[in-house]
RNA sequence: GCUGGAAUAGCUCAGUCGGUAGAGCACUUCACUCGUAAUGAAGGGGUCGAGGGUUCAAGUCCCUUUUCCAGCUCCA
């Protein structure tokens, strides 16, 4: 038979080979770095018997999936390891993920000390060095396997797998795992591993059964490639906008007012206020007419929208319905109270589209324990807007929609670090959303076609539709990978008949519109913690709290520096002055921690020939400049949104 | 909501066996009037998250609760 290798190269073999022993065939170091096997395009194991004309890649850790065979064999040592020290621990499932792998065990939890002594029973383990060996059983035989060795977990994995089916094992000296593979050929393969955490997480995902405790662990090639990781997990902490947030006196939490109740501080008002200055702005030049309306109402609005039957545990409902004659509920969206806005009056087929918009503050019961820093909150305030259309109008509008999204994106500099899904409805959930069948087969329809045609590139995703139609998320990720909503646009085909929505059309009759509710840079909150950890708090210069900070050398220099103050300020440029009685090299140093991206040193050099000594976090000293020159330049960067690139070290923590 | 961890000065943290609370930074005052990342000195600041309990005595031990953190689940 003859194997095509992946440079192209053909080999030929008279009896079947298993990929470990192609690899051992073209190299011994090949063979010790593999960790899997790639045959005609499917990931296999290295024990994997190729008999006839095939293509065949031989998989290492450099490989995406020859690094999940790597950690996904770590697990399982973490497993056994595990299962020395804690044998009445069972097993449950230890899958290999982005950042490195977990398993969960029925047992105690872990503290750090538990994990740091499992660490080294793998260590040991690896040390030790056993040859990993596959074999199959048959289901029953499986079954009664997994029923000897007492676990419960592996038991109803094998149980739901198909009737009739092969069952894989893979076994370590005397450690049996149920897995389907692929894993290295010994535990000795593994060279860098590093146990993370310890947590909670529910059998099979879901609340309603058991919490097992889950470890999580990464695993690398390289011992430098772990400690890079572990460095990166640092430095990504560092960032962290819950943090950093903070300790900017950006916001802060207050245990009295409550769990994702967080206060927004004079700075981070001040870079929220200049948001929502451009984002009206912007919409107005894009024909948004605003409104203003009610941040709560009477349950019977709730009613008419559905969301007192989709909705209610999410929201914060004011009285009692079995006592009070009026129940109220805070808002969780604007839809219906935009709604009223149109119906208020009536409309001719000429006056659409309508675009609506208002800078929104919206209520949502979360659970405890889901609220985090600025990006799960309770109250947040959103720049929302609904547009009504005729049918004919719907496409045009969708892609004003995201354009609108696409240019606030890269105004913000965030524009590439986004992803686009397309969420769609759950067929076999079909209770959790008005309609029927075939309006969401139709709408989900137009929604693929329109996307299509601006060549967006998207993901497809089930489940994740609102109840009333399908949207177009654009997902973040924040610096631990985890990722959010930051802005949605949504078609919805059915509220327009709930609220009994019209508009009169050319021939005289009234026709139902269309409605697409959708936001143009998410809501204000996160697009702060976003902002904050994609630049690390070194925020473009028109969005910082403060943008210049004027520093006499010494106070006999402080009217002038006052008056080069005043007259930023008179330019509309957010500044202030250090007049302390400090070293200039102490008021530099406390300037660059608050992350000011200007500094205009000014003594009587300066004042004398009225020009100011520039200090930017971007080059560092810029040297002299007369004072209208460098108002002209930082008012431009403002206007233009300018994100400049920095190009000296920035590192507020320096010793 | 679930599992686990945490909460001490504005911030970062120390506080041993249960014996009446400590540092650095910040703040205030004074001196210095300074040329590009920390001048010196002095001072003020704490119901040890909240509530209960054990004890002669609780920051420390126990219970309840709130908030924060990690993860799970959820996110219209």
């Amino acid at each position: 038979m003859n194997v095509t290798l992946k440079d192209g190269s053909v080999k030929e073999y008279q009896n079947p080979m298993s990929v470990y022993e192609i690899a051992a065939d073209i190299s011994e170091g090949l063979a010790r770095a593999a960790t899997a096997g790639e045959v005609n395009g499917q990931v296999t194991d290295l024990r994997t018997v190729v008999d006839q004309d095939s293509e065949v890649n031989i998989l290492t850790a450099n490989d995406k999936e020859g690094l999940a065979a790597l950690r996904h064999t770590t697990s399982h040592v973490l497993a056994e390891a595990v299962k020395r020290l804690y044998p009445e621990a069972k097993l449950a499932i230890g899958p290999s993920i982005d950042t490195g792998f977990y398993y969960d065990f029925d047992c105690q939890s872990f503290t750090r000390e538990d994990l740091d002594e499992i660490e080294k029973e793998m260590k040991k383990i690896i040390k030790e060095g056993a040859k990993i060996e596959r074999y199959t059983l048959p289901r029953e035989e499986a079954i009664a396997f997994m029923k000897e060795k007492d676990e419960p977990y592996k038991v109803e994995l094998i149980e739901d797998l198909p009737e009739g089916e092969e069952i894989s094992f893979y076994s370590q000296g005397d450690f049996v795992d149920l897995c389907a593979g692929p894993h290295l050929m010994s535990t000795k393969g593994i060279k860098a591993f590093k146990l993370i955490s310890s947590s909670g997480a529910y059998w099979r995902g879901s609340e309603k059964n058991k919490m097992l405790t889950r470890i999580y662990g990464t695993a690398y090639a390289k011992k430098d490639e772990l400690k890079a990781h572990l460095e990166r997990l640092e430095e990504a902490k560092k960032r962290d906008h819950n943090k950093l947030g903070r300790e900017m006196e950006l916001f802060t939490t207050v245990d009295v007012v409550g769990q994702g109740l967080p206060l927004i501080m004079p700075k981070g008002v001040t870079m929220i206020q200049t948001l929502q200055r451009w984002i009206e702005d912007e919409e107005e030049k894009r024909g948004y007419i605003r409104t203003k309306t009610p941040l709560m109402a009477k349950k019977d609005l709730y009613v008419i929208s559905d969301h007192w039957n989709h909705y209610k545990e999410g929201m914060f409902v004011l009285g009692d319905e079995e006592k009070d004659d009026e129940v109220f509920a805070l808002r969780p969206m604007t839809c219906p109270f935009q709604y009223y806005v149109y119906k208020a009056s009536q409309h001719s087929y000429r006056e659409l589209p309508l675009r609506y918009g208002e800078t929104s503050t919206l209520f949502r019961n979360e659970d405890s324990g889901e609220m985090h820093g600025l990006t799960r909150v309770r109250q947040f305030t959103i720049s929302e807007g609904h547009l009504i259309l005729r049918p004919d109008q719907v496409e045009e509008e969708f892609k004003g929609c995201v354009d609108l999204a696409k240019y606030c994106m890269t105004t913000l500099g965030l524009q590439d670090d986004v992803t686009y899904r397309l969420s769609l409805w759950d067929p076999n959930n079909q209770e959790k959303y008005l309609g029927t069948e075939k309006m969401w087969n139709e709408v989900q329809d137009t929604m693929r076609r329109i996307l299509d045609d601006i060549g967006l590139d998207y993901t497809e995703e089930e489940g994740e539709a609102a109840f009333y139609g399908p949207k177009l998320d654009i997902q973040a990720r924040n610096v631990y990978g985890k990722e959010d909503t930051m802005i949605t646009i949504q078609l919805d085909m059915f509220l327009a008949e709930r609220f009994d929505m019209t508009y009169i059309d050319r021939d005289g009759e009234k026709k139902r519109p269309y409605i697409i509710h959708r936001t143009s840079m998410g809501c204000y909150e996160r697009t702060l913690a976003w902002l904050i950890e994609k630049y690390a708090g070194l925020f473009p210069t028109w969005l910082c709290p403060e943008q210049v900070r004027v520093l006499p050398i010494s106070e006999k220099y402080q009217d002038y520096a006052a008056a080069v103050e005043a007259k930023l300020k008179e330019n509309g440029v957010r500044c202030s002055m250090d007049n302390r009685s400090e070293k200039i090299g102490y008021k530099i140093r406390e300037a660059r921690m608050a992350k000011v991206p200007y500094m205009l040193v000014v003594g009587a050099k300066e004042e004398e020939e009225k020009k100011v000594s520039v200090r930017s976090r971007y080059l560092g000293d810029e040297g002299q400049k007369s004072l209208d020159t460098f108002i002209d330049d930082i008012c431009r960067e403002i206007r233009t949104k300018e994100i400049r690139k920095i190009e000296v070290e920035n590192d507020g923590d320096k010793k």
